[in-house]
DNA sequence: GCCATCTTGGAACGTTCGTTCCAAGATAAT
DNA sequence: ATTATCTTGGAACGAACGTTCCAAGATGGC
């Protein structure tokens, strides 16, 4: 009783990511999706509402293809310190080499942008950053289990530390910072708080 | 032989900054411009060329007059730790409080921005950055020669890690970050990399 | 096959964009 | 006072902006 529509909405919202990410909002004119989508203005607006609607739909595309998934993996690892490790080099594997290298990360792009004074884009950053230090303070928390952890160091300030740590490789990242010198200073943070490496072989008999 | 200038190019630069600053580059028009400065757009046009020259100059005005100034005091404090976490705190004060509350560091935000392309521009990021470091970097230094550093710690990763953190800070004041919770942060880190309390009065006799 | 309903292409809307241009105004040296 | 030179206000430029609109096309239920 009805046409259909003629294309995958979510294939779109990934392209569409894809323009927002690179190029920033602002920048980005409609006639830029225009051309990378291949679709029409009355179907774009007919399907996604206006441009602000539309970049807050690939905003939170990104925060479920791209964000989630990262973070769920560091959620559910329980290993402690190597977990967190692991989840900085996976990070900054994406950051600097492949498709996306010298992107950034679209939610710390919407923290610097004119427009994050929108409520929905605003809420949508809070809650990623909360999301971000909530998989950190579990992974922290099983290293601390594990006495993995410093005398003095506590998970929730580890976890805030390093959330906004992870902040700033993403900036830096995206001014093309070189992938050796952020992991050598993640691991320098992450080192910071895990106790004085074991006395494996170190003072013999 | 001339007439000259009818106002004062330095207090214009500083007024748009200002706009630059808080709203982003790509979301601000030349007529906020004039709006702003009183100026006509002759005026604009002939002192400092289009827009993009004058995104520029306005962030190098940032750089001369607001970083560089705050900088400039942590490199001169010579009491280590206590140099550096007064650095955080004066950062964070600025952040979250008084007029350019929740505006964030315009060099921060010139990362996330679509035009930090323009080579001219990434330059001033890149050595924004590397004296941001530096005058850590210094500061660690003189710590570490007054014995509070921690025993696996190094002033060069340290460094590293703190000007990442200060990056982190600045996004994230950005979108209403608790200034409190950032003091606590910043504490926090510091303090990971800080030799272990010392036994003042805490193991009574 | 037909109709109701949704989608699509593309023209068109008024606004704002960054930039240019020129006549009028201001200045300092002569 | 005159002149040469620079600055200024403000109009004007074409291009691009985000959005709206409608006729034509496509679809599924009848």
């Amino acid at each position: 009783m009805a046409d259909v529509k003629h294309f995958d909405p979510d294939a779109t919202l990934d392209t569409v990511m894809r323009l927002f990410w690179r190029q920033g909002v602002a920048t980005t004119g409609v006639q830029d999706v225009v051309d990378a989508t291949g679709l029409s203005r009355s179907s774009l607006y007919a399907t996604f509402g206006g441009k602000q609607e539309l970049y807050r739909a690939a905003l939170e595309h990104y925060v479920r293809e791209r964000s989630r998934p990262l973070l769920g993996r560091l959620e559910e690892d329980d290993r402690g310190l190597p977990a967190v490790g692991e989840f900085f080099a996976a990070l900054i594997e994406r950051r600097c080499t492949g498709e996306f290298a010298r992107w950034g990360c679209m939610v710390s792009n919407a923290h610097a942008g004119g427009e994050n004074g929108s409520p929905a884009v605003r809420a949508v950053l809070d809650r990623q950053h909360r999301y971000l230090r909530a998989a950190l303070h579990t992974a922290l928390v099983s290293a601390q289990r594990q006495g993995q952890l410093a005398e003095g160091a506590d998970p929730d300030s580890a976890a805030d530390v390093l959330a906004l740590l992870a902040h700033g490789v993403n900036l830096r990242s995206r001014a093309g910072a070189d992938a050796r010198e952020l992991r050598a200073t993640v691991t320098a943070a992450i080192a910071a708080f895990a106790a004085p490496a074991a006395p494996a072989a170190r003072s013999g008999p």
